[in-house]
DNA sequence: TAGCATAGTGTTATATTATAACAAAAAAAT
DNA sequence: ATTTTTTTGTTATAATATAACACTATGCTA
């Protein structure tokens, strides 16, 4: 079990330790059958921890990849404002965490000069290490 | 049928129209339900057309609600990058289109100086209407 | 214009993602 | 200590999406 993830409950704790222990994104039957073993056994006990991890900021969901991912920046403080790259190639997922990007877009006024609070922003490209491949 | 739907498929057409139709996104399976009497019957062909009137740009998808509107500023050039309001009280969506941001985003690189060639962002908020109704 | 490639259709079945609903147990608050 | 809130366990099912295969239409291009 990796530390701080006290106050959080049995299940939450089982369910965010092994999204933690990937470096990709996974997905909730992927967590479900990983977490079996110990004691989790039907959906809807994987998709409540979830729901409370986003809450939490202590992971993101892949929205366009219904996927789910450990924050990267220590306990997001605004777990609602989040920008990810993402490889067209190989899907490879990763968290960007760029205070001028961040700043901008929470600061962001739509035509009604209407602010949000909360945005998901998620950017498609070709990795690096796809790149070196594709020239290869 | 709407105009300058031409060179668009049978179910393409039948798809495009009834999502222009709504202001609101729409979800796959309520565009079967008001396609089939049309001749639509299953999933796939819903889906097939989706997903090239994607690649067209002449709709998008809201990933965060796995829904599906029209392309509201005259077929965009650059169908991967899409910017949304969404309001948390009743899901109404907009589409932005904010020829600064889209720059800003075009233009963004990331920690390895990678620029994006796509991006989707979903801004969260409580849009104008509702918002009169929760001060009174 | 015949032949070929590409895109689209129709269909059945099934995979994947997610939630409803309800009863019980555990933890936190007063 | 009792009440409230959160979490759990469980079964069933809803909602979203794709695989696979046979067939048809459309648009080259030689």
């Amino acid at each position: 079990m990796n530390k701080k993830n006290r106050s959080l409950s049995k299940n939450q704790k089982l369910v965010l330790d092994f999204i933690q222990r990937n470096k990709k994104p996974v997905k909730a039957y992927s967590i479900l059958s990983n977490v079996q073993k110990k004691g989790i056994k039907a959906p809807p006990q994987v998709y409540r921890a979830l729901d409370k991890l986003i809450e939490m900021g202590k992971i993101h969901k892949i929205e366009s990849q219904n996927s789910f991912v450990a924050c990267n920046t220590s306990d997001c403080e605004t777990p609602h404002a989040t920008a990810f790259s993402i490889c067209n190639n190989c899907d490879e997922v990763s968290e960007i965490n760029d205070s001028k990007l961040f700043k901008y877009l929470l600061d962001f006024k739509d035509n009604n000069g209407v602010k949000f609070v909360g945005y998901n922003l998620e950017f498609f490209g070709v990795c690096k290490s796809c790149e070196q491949i594709q020239k290869v």
